[in-house]
DNA sequence: TTGAAAGCGCTAACAT
DNA sequence: ATGTTAGCGCTTTCAA
């Protein structure tokens, strides 16, 4: 049987009332009976019930992330690390997490109406920002506090965090120019994520930074796993004239990209250039460790619970949209080793 | 403002009560009225408020699941397509998901004990049960229903579903031994993991079986992570003596010794076999391809989720305590390759 | 400094 | 077939 302040009440001698305001560290409360509530409701094992709370209270302290999921096969390490992001900062703002699963589409936006209305959740964290993003148009419509990881570009009125992937992929183009590259394949993210229309648009832009062509035939598209990536990567390196150098918008598909490469003998790094882009932590440990551009996920969902918390709290935002700027990382995947390794242990 | 039974009642003309009756479909209530408070539900776009419900009801539908989370880079691909197993089961099965996130230890007890305690939530889904798990302990003697997945040494009486990490651990070392080898390199998990303990004694086992002796100096202890398998992987390769066949405790791991064999130079599959354990999406498509055992997560994610909403709705329960039989996924990284992809595209 | 009373929105026991 | 009443545990006026 749960604790409840009518037990305390009863204990101590007093009303509930004073036994409330008492544990709420009222002014109006003498000191004596404070320290009497407080001391009973220790032993006693005290904890308040929340749906009473947030039942009078019309607040629920708690935000709501509803992870977009495809199939079952659903192992994305961006997931994980963001979670525990956004998961530590809402623990340290005194805030619950509630976290569902949802296909895109029809359902998905059924689960963030209800999950509002019930009302499960103060707001929520939308995370990649789709084309005339469905999620998006429908919180700002409804004004539900939300914050997202990801812009749009028809709409600009709303919170986010996002990296300036443009600027990352930029960088990453003109480093393979300055290798020398000019022949260069793409792996893009499916036509919805804004993320890949960013990414490509920084590749595009580096392309003509360095006064480079891009021969149509080598932008494919792949649904952002290592499979896909090995597959296009199979697909691109035995074309007759293939690239040089292969950028893909993530790194996942830039491992499958250098298994492709490695399964038709080709040295990556001096062979064949490859890039990533997201820095997971896979990227730094594999063979050769792989060019790319980091993306502090981690602290992202913590930047991005924090400004949801302060939202709904309706306490003042220093900046309500956060353009991050990313940082290369060049590794062998791209320059190639010295084959000093090579050469024997 | 939120749409109340009162208001519907206001609507309709007849009692909150009997809105409430209508809604949920009880037989004293005549068609016609069911129909039109319905209709006027409908037509309001009325949904239930969840905590007066709760409050009510003395229950919460919902389902905690603590993340044990270490340093910020918790990237691990075993948690999201856990979480989509269960975030998806809880769905269907009409209950919400809680998520925590917390480092093993004190404070991660406090938030069991706070969580069911509030009630936030009705039980709890355990994983990687560890050593002397103090949250089994205390779940179980506070008799709060969870399932667990992962299996104690010291304490049988409790819902899991598990792997048999020994048998799935035993097949793989047969294989090797199989293949002519003789001298074995182990990554074991921290002790704490009991799956990491199953593990271990599935090789010995496996050895034992071959009638082969282990070399002490060549089990060595690594934190789960591709880093941690590259320093190991590159640590026994470097041996006057190192061993012809390293076998890992997880694919992360492996897939680092990978890195640290290719770095030094060696072929894996033909220099070198590598294991590893869990067939991970990755496994399939790095190269050379991981030799592993395969762990359904999704799928025990599912299972498991729908043991604890059966347990919690007291419904009787099939099999109170499963483990999965494991199968064996033999790849290039131990067989090596016929060297007709050396040779040529 | 404290308490009585009302009410958050819902369900359920008990009338009628 | 429907309504009245009470109560889940808490917070918050308003009085005393």
């Amino acid at each position: 049987m749960p604790v409840t302040l009518k037990d305390i009440a009863q204990q101590v001698g007093k009303s509930v009332t004073t036994v409330s305001r008492a544990l709420h560290d009222f002014d109006d409360v003498s000191p004596e009976t404070k320290a009497e509530v407080r001391q009973i409701a220790e032993e006693l094992g005290y904890i308040p019930n929340i749906h009473a709370q947030r039942l009078q209270k019309q607040r629920t302290d708690t935000i709501g992330f509803i992870m977009p999921t495809y199939g079952p096969r659903f192992s994305d390490p961006f997931f994980s690390e963001f979670l525990a992001g956004i998961g530590n900062q809402a623990a340290n703002l005194g805030f619950d997490l509630l976290v569902s699963t949802r296909p895109p589409g029809t359902m998905e936006l059924k689960a963030y109406q209800k999950n509002v209305s019930s009302p499960r959740v103060d707001g929520f964290i939308i995370v990649r920002t789709r084309q005339q993003d469905q999620r998006i148009k429908f919180l700002s419509q409804m004004e539900i506090p939300f914050v997202a990881f990801g812009r749009m570009l028809d709409h600009d009125d709303y919170a986010y965090v996002d990296e300036d992937g443009g600027y990352g992929m930029e960088l990453i183009t003109c480093h393979l120019a300055d290798l020398g590259h000019k022949r260069f394949g793409y792996l893009d993210a499916p036509a919805e994520f804004m993320f890949g229309h960013y990414r490509r648009q920084g590749f595009l832009d580096g392309l003509k930074d360095n006064k480079l062509e891009m021969d149509e035939n080598l932008m494919v598209t792949g649904d952002l796993t290592q499979r896909a990536g090995y597959q296009l990567g199979l697909d691109l390196l035995t074309m007759e004239d293939p690239p040089t150098a292969i950028v893909a918008c993530n790194d996942l598909m830039a491992l499958g990209v250098i298994s492709a490469a490695q399964q038709l003998g080709l040295e990556v790094g001096n062979d064949v250039a490859v890039t990533g882009f997201d820095n997971i932590p896979l990227a730094e440990h594999c063979h050769p460790p792989l060019t790319t551009v980091h993306q502090p996920i981690y602290q992202i969902g913590e930047m991005v619970c924090e400004m949801l918390i302060k939202q709904i709290r309706a306490e003042p935002i220093e900046q309500e949209q956060i353009i991050l700027q990313p940082s290369l990382m060049v590794r062998q995947s791209s320059i190639g080793t010295n084959n000093q390794t090579k050469s024997g242990i």
